[in-house]
RNA sequence: GGGCGAUUAGCUCAGCUGGUUAGAGCGCGCGCCUCACAUGCGCGAGGUCGGGGGUUCGAUCCCCUCAUCGCCCACCA
């Protein structure tokens, strides 16, 4: 367990052992006794393999509940996979086609057992999966939508809306899908604005002449029982009650008067047929219209049309209808229009509005509460704007169709009498005889939608509707993560069955994050082949890299851009940062080889006095990184939190502190106790941080920090607190200088090509009191990092050389002697002065502006007077320089 | 047709309540195998903050408008 770190990080050799570590040491079930954080994992379908999608969400949901888990939280992120009727019962249906058959060969029991048995062979595949990013989920109460359990909750919130009169079964236009044979609700048929046509028809009226009325649909004509016109149309208002021939069909149909029928589109005069169209099957309601069902389910022309069209595919019907109307004279004229067309979101086949006999939940009461608890402010979205979506849908919700034609799903528990009574019973329990005359019964043939299901997952998966341990310790939950596709299918609906069968909101925030797009934004997706599969990233560069690049690439609503083509490039955030964590790592490690003195609390604590400016200043640094980092992920800004840490991690620890310290580590100078215990304070404060992006490779380093107990893991290590004691101005100011030092000296190496290995001397003079205190402090610092053979105080320049100023007007000069290039150095310096003085006349102008100083806040106005002294300060400082070369003007 | 969002460096994006010398990563150029790291170190180039108008002492940020892209909703057939 301690063998040496690898010199090259590999992510492989350390996720399995970490994965295993975690999933023995119970970190991801809740800890009794805390305040409960729960998240609900959005159920990925049985059949689903991981995809970028999922990477995305589940790195998300991780690094939250890793990060309620280590502030204390009684964290559960509870896992399950959802039975998906349609798109399960659809990769079956493909499978048993490659061996010639349909399921109405092998009819519904051996169907069923075969999806079954395919699902038991898939099932777990998707959750295996996820786990290879890491994923904290707590495994032991893992659900599966058509477990007996959650069934139980099906049945039971079926039969409580039917009592209820929430749930009732009605003759009405729904949209169909005739691929998939099943009715869908309005939110599955996904509109997609399609370039169609308007045809203009002329129905001959049967007292002469003709009315025109303009559809998309054309072939739907051989199925209309009327014609409306507005009751106001001064056009047509003497037509009403006259009779149309109906061309083609050869039928009469009266002109009725309807008010849904808009004058300006079109010729003002709609065609109507009721079983075809929602807004006719209402007109043909309200005017006492017949409906005829022209089409199969297969979305064929039926017995009811005349024989030549009998059988036609409804696009082609729709071709010869239109050929005929032509060939009759009828057809006045076709327009191209775009519309929005119904499309399956499972086989996006175009959907067809069908008249048919379905169960629908009356949503309008349930909707009420949960409008109100948005409204309310009990539940919030993220981003803000995604609420007025939600609000949208809620206001102007609709019946909500739950009955599918599929095999795949739970069977709706509802028995029709066969024998003498003909009552129709819902029950929770299967009913073997008629209740009302103990006659034969018959089950509804269909199955419920997946979604009748998933609403209830937030508690029919902690054992509803029995009042379980588990039901009274997390319901309701708090975060709810996922894609905003979703928003109306799944998250709306939760939240109305949790108010309804919970009486609480299910969860407070809804995170919607975005979308993982390509370069050219196309959404991934297996037929475009634009997709990139998450586990061959995991493979290549590990799971953190993989998760930071998600995190980091992303800020709050905004998509996910990746490029398939180039993983590396996609994924080179990632992979850097964890590589340079290791090695980091690595060298902290490897110098922390005894034991190490605390910082604070022991009787051998390291005093104050014992620190350096630098020691002071990376406490100040990373107390700073603890606040915003924790603030952060507070708001869902996980991408700053995520950054914060990088920040700290490269630019301060690394790039400098580590640095700063190896003379006292080496033993070149004294206080290297003092070295050790800040460097592995500060970088075990690091890990924690960004434990919740990068689990494992933060696991697998802090383990290795001295003084652990054995088998203590970073998982359920607690959150670094806050601690205003580590804030130090004076010490961010006075390293702050070192820094702009070493900088402005290496600019100067970098200028005249000074080689690396040569050393030379600065010197510094008109110093402020910090830069004094901060240079005599950092002296060999400066040096080793600027590569000085001495760096002087207040040593008047002499002779040529380079020069520069810092933030403080502290003048910096660089010896060169005869590797000078005067006119170089001249040009540089005048270069400078010249922006210095654009900053100078631009604030002297603000601040001679009276408006400027009598408007704006005295603090601003003090701010831009202070920047004013600084710039003029430097640019003072850098013209005496100039004079000193005899630059000349 | 309604509603919403975006437009900042070559690419992907920060810039959260108007005052910053407008930032990061990747890419690019120059110099470095400096005993943790070349998946690295140092230095650098690169931006009229989509166009136009306005409010304001001051606008990348607020308002209007135009353009382009995207999302949600919608029974004008």
């Amino acid at each position: 367990m301690t063998a040496p770190l690898a010199p090259q990080f590999d992510a492989r050799a350390i996720e399995g052992p970490i994965y295993e570590r975690w999933l023995r040491s119970g970190l991801f079930s809740p800890r009794a006794g805390a305040a409960p954080y729960v998240i609900m994992m959005p159920p990925p379908n049985v059949t689903a393999n991981l995809h970028m999608g999922h990477g995305l969400n589940d790195t998300i949901q991780d690094t939250l509940v890793r990060f309620e888990r280590m502030r204390g939280r009684a964290a559960l992120w509870l896992p399950g996979t959802d039975h998906a009727g349609i798109a399960t019962q659809n990769v079956v249906e493909r499978a048993i086609a490659r061996e010639g058959l349909t399921r109405f060969d092998l009819g519904r029991e051996a169907f069923e057992a075969r999806v079954r048995s395919y699902v038991a062979d898939t099932g777990a595949t998707i959750l295996q999966q996820i786990r290879a990013i890491g994923a904290s989920c707590d495994w032991s109460r893992t659900y599966f939508t058509l477990d007996e359990g959650l069934s139980r909750a099906v049945r039971e919130a079926f039969v409580r809306l039917y009592e209820k009169g929430l749930v009732y079964r009605g003759h009405y236009i729904i949209n169909w899908c005739p691929r998939c044979l099943t009715a869908l609700s309005n939110e599955e048929a996904e509109k997609e604005e399609t370039a169609g046509s308007l045809w203009h028809i002329r129905y001959p009226l049967e007292a002469g002449g003709h009315l025109v009325v303009a559809t998309t649909r054309p072939e739907t004509m051989l199925g209309d029982t009327g014609v409306a016109v507005h009751p106001k149309d001064r056009r047509y208002r003497k037509l009403v009650g006259s009779t149309v021939l109906l061309p083609l069909a050869d039928r009469r149909i009266p002109v009725v008067a309807d008010e849904a029928v808009d004058p300006e589109f079109g010729s003002g005069a709609v065609k109507v047929t009721p079983a075809h169209d929602p807004t006719d099957f209402e007109i043909g309601k309200r005017a006492g219209l017949e409906s005829i069902d022209i089409m199969t389910p297969e979305a064929r022309m039926a017995e009811t049309v005349p024989e030549r069209f009998r059988g036609l595919d409804r696009f082609e019907a729709r071709r010869r209808v239109v050929e005929e109307l032509d060939a009759l004279g009828l057809l006045e004229r076709v327009e191209p229009h775009q519309h929005g067309v119904g499309h399956c979101y499972r086989c996006d086949t175009v959907v067809e509005p069908r008249l048919s006999e379905q169960w629908f939940v009356r949503m309008a009461p349930l909707a009420k509460p949960a409008l109100d608890a948005w409204r309310s402010g009990t539940l919030r979205f993220i981003p803000e704007r995604r609420g007025d979506e939600y609000a949208m849908w809620m206001e102007n919700i609709r019946d909500w169709v739950i009955s599918r034609q599929l095999w795949w799903g739970h069977r709706i528990p509802v028995w029709y009498c066969e024998g003498g009574c003909g009552r129709t019973s819902v029950s929770r329990t299967d009913l073997e005889a008629c209740p009302g005359c103990g006659g034969a019964v018959r089950q509804d043939d269909d199955v419920l939608d997946t979604w009748f299901s998933s609403w209830l997952v937030p508690f029919s998966s902690l054992g509803w509707p029995d009042e379980t341990p588990d039901l009274a310790a997390y319901y309701p939950g708090h975060a709810l993560v996922t894609a905003p596709e979703i928003l109306f299918f799944w998250v709306a609906r939760m939240v109305m069955a949790g108010i309804e069968f919970r009486g609480e909101v299910p969860f407070t925030d809804v995170y919607l994050h975005g979308t993982v797009r390509d370069t050219q934004h196309r959404k991934m997706s297996k037929s475009l082949g634009n997709g990139i599969d998450p586990l061959e990233v995991v493979d290549r560069f590990g799971a953190d890299a993989l998760r930071y690049t998600a995190v980091s690439g992303m800020s709050v609503g905004t998509d996910l851009i990746l490029d398939p083509a180039d993983l590396d490039t996609s994924f080179a955030a990632g992979r850097n940062f964890a590589n340079k964590l290791w090695n980091a790592g690595r060298f902290i490690l490897s110098n922390l080889d005894g034991p190490v003195r605390p910082l604070a609390g022991a009787t051998n604590a390291v005093r104050r006095e014992e620190l350096t400016l630098a020691d002071r200043w990376i406490i100040a640094r990373c107390e700073a990184a603890v606040v915003e980092a924790t603030e952060a992920y507070e708001r869902y800004r996980l991408n700053d939190a995520a950054g914060a840490v990088y920040r700290f991690v490269w630019s301060d620890l690394a790039d400098w502190y580590i640095e700063q310290i190896k003379p006292r580590l080496y033993g070149d100078v004294p206080g290297g106790d003092v070295a050790r215990a800040v460097v592995a304070q500060t970088f075990d404060i690091a890990l924690r941080l960004l434990h919740p992006v990068m689990p494992f490779i933060t696991e697998e380093l802090w383990g290795r920090i001295p003084g652990r107990r054995p088998g203590a893991l970073l998982a359920g290590a607690r959150w670094p607190r806050s601690d205003a004691r580590a804030r130090d101005d004076e010490a961010v100011t006075g390293f702050g200088l070192v820094q702009e030092l070493v900088s402005a000296i290496r600019i100067v190496r970098g200028e005249y090509g000074i080689p690396p290995g040569q050393a030379i001397r600065a010197s510094v003079t008109n110093l402020s009191r910090p830069a004094r205190r901060a240079l005599e402090a950092e002296r060999g610092t400066v040096e080793r990092l600027a590569k000085l053979a001495a760096l002087e105080l207040d040593v008047a320049p002499e002779g040529a050389g380079g020069h520069a100023v810092l933030s403080d007007g502290s003048a910096v000069f660089v010896p060169l002697g005869d590797a000078i290039d005067l006119e170089r150095e001249c040009a540089r310096l005048a270069a400078e002065i010249a922006r210095l003085d654009g900053l100078v006349g631009g604030q002297e102008r603000k601040l001679a502006n009276a408006q400027f100083v009598a408007r704006a806040p005295a603090a601003v106005v003090e701010g831009e007077r202070q920047k004013l002294g600084t710039w003029k300060e430097q640019a003072a400082v850098l013209r005496s320089k100039r004079e000193l070369l005899g630059c000349g003007a």
